[in-house]
DNA sequence: GTAAAAAGTTAAGCATACTTAACTTAATAA
DNA sequence: TTATTAAGTTAAGTATGCTTAACTTTTTAC
């Protein structure tokens, strides 16, 4: 039987294996803000019941199944954050936890009514993807992280990563929103940080940061 | 420390204070659909947390702070109910259930621009009262059930009782929703039951089911 | 290639919120 | 008034999802 906690392994699972990453125990134990025996224990119950692959000290892999309930899962929580936006109001930086709760609590019918709401988006206010009811996943516009620009370009943010509310309260303060043009002004090689200028104002953003922001570069 | 379960719990116990029974442990435990054990395992925790007061074998009664949190998830229920008709057209028999497991997930201040996107309402759906933000309850509006009225008279249903899916739905179905107006055409005392004419479609309701429906008489 | 450090697992234990079964108290009906 | 029934409580046990402590495996640095 699939339980909150559960929900929340696959979706930190899943997200994980979507970067590239390993699902490394401590890597999710990290996420979901658990000790690492917490995920040992869970791994062997989700690869018990068919969702996750798992090889002692290996790290973790979703199935099919354990796919498809990460994906409904972050359909919930990113049409709970549009839906927020949308409707109250809230701002990118309060929804994210609002969502983190609500995406275990809310019934189909209540999730196709958001959805139709919202006109079917492909896309959340963080721009990120959002799972589609028949199970697909819209496809991701290229895009490289602020860590990996070119000095002297321009370019245009079409997705941020949302998990960190300090974060997304310091983006929100800087301007650095979904759509915001910036100029790559300079870059450290140093501590790897990256200067950019934003509606006429520079900023300089950490490595952490930059790498938690993705841009297309504008022509 | 207040969990989903002592919510729930809390408001069965003030709903039923309300209605002036007396919270039985069977009443509760019928209402919540759990054992009798675990009510009483539960009223000593409640008790010893002060929440309510409680004497084995003589039911519960909320303490003022035990009323504080229930009358706070009651409002985060009613006004979940409330927003779910109004910004996504739901149906007043789907709500509830909804609502019964959104008002355990929600922050104060989603719950507060809930309240302002519906202009702070006194009343939800179904006509009960939203207990308001500052702790008072809205002032209920004198009415009877209708299993007190009187043939001949024409009256408006001000309240139903929308606990149970089934019967909403059946409400639904029949035309007997908020604001209606009913001429009471006939009562059998043999089994309490009532007849009602709405829009010109008698309709034979059983003392249960009138017993559900609040009305004011209309002159 | 080995030793130290880092990562991961296992074991034992805890809190919450239930269950069923056995028992006790209260209500009721003759 | 007493005995039967209904209601409520206690005790023992279960499932979930965590924790810390001890131990094992893997990685890394030299
Ligand atoms: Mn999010
Ligand atoms: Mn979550
Ligand atoms: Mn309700
Ligand atoms: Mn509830």
């Amino acid at each position: 039987m699939s339980t909150i906690s559960k929900e929340n392994y696959l979706k930190a699972i899943f997200l994980h294996n979507r970067i590239g990453e390993n699902a490394s125990t401590s890597k999710v134990a990290n996420k979901l803000s658990v000790s690492n025996a917490a995920i040992s224990d869970m791994a062997k119950k989700l690869s018990q019941e068919g969702l996750i692959s798992y090889e002692k000290y290996r790290g973790m892999e979703l199935t099919a199944e354990g796919e498809k309930i990460a994906l409904r899962v972050l359909r919930r929580h990113r049409l709970w954050e549009s839906f927020l936006i949308k409707a109250l109001g809230m701002s990118w930086n309060e929804v994210h936890d609002e969502a983190e709760r609500l995406e275990h609590h809310s019934s189909d019918s209540l999730i196709d009514k958001i959805d139709e709401y919202l006109s079917f988006p492909d896309f959340d206010p963080h721009g990120e993807p959002i799972p589609k009811k028949n199970g697909t996943f819209p496809k991701i516009p290229k895009s490289i992280s602020l860590s990996e620009v070119q000095v002297g370009n321009t370019y245009q943010i079409i997705r941020v990563n949302d998990q960190n509310t300090e974060l997304m309260n310091y983006l929100t303060k800087n301007n650095l929103l979904l759509n915001s043009k910036l100029e790559v002004v300079d870059k450290l090689s140093f501590d790897n940080s990256v200067v950019v200028k934003v509606d006429n104002k520079k900023n300089s953003l950490s490595e952490k940061i930059s790498k938690s922001i993705f841009v297309k570069i504008l022509k």
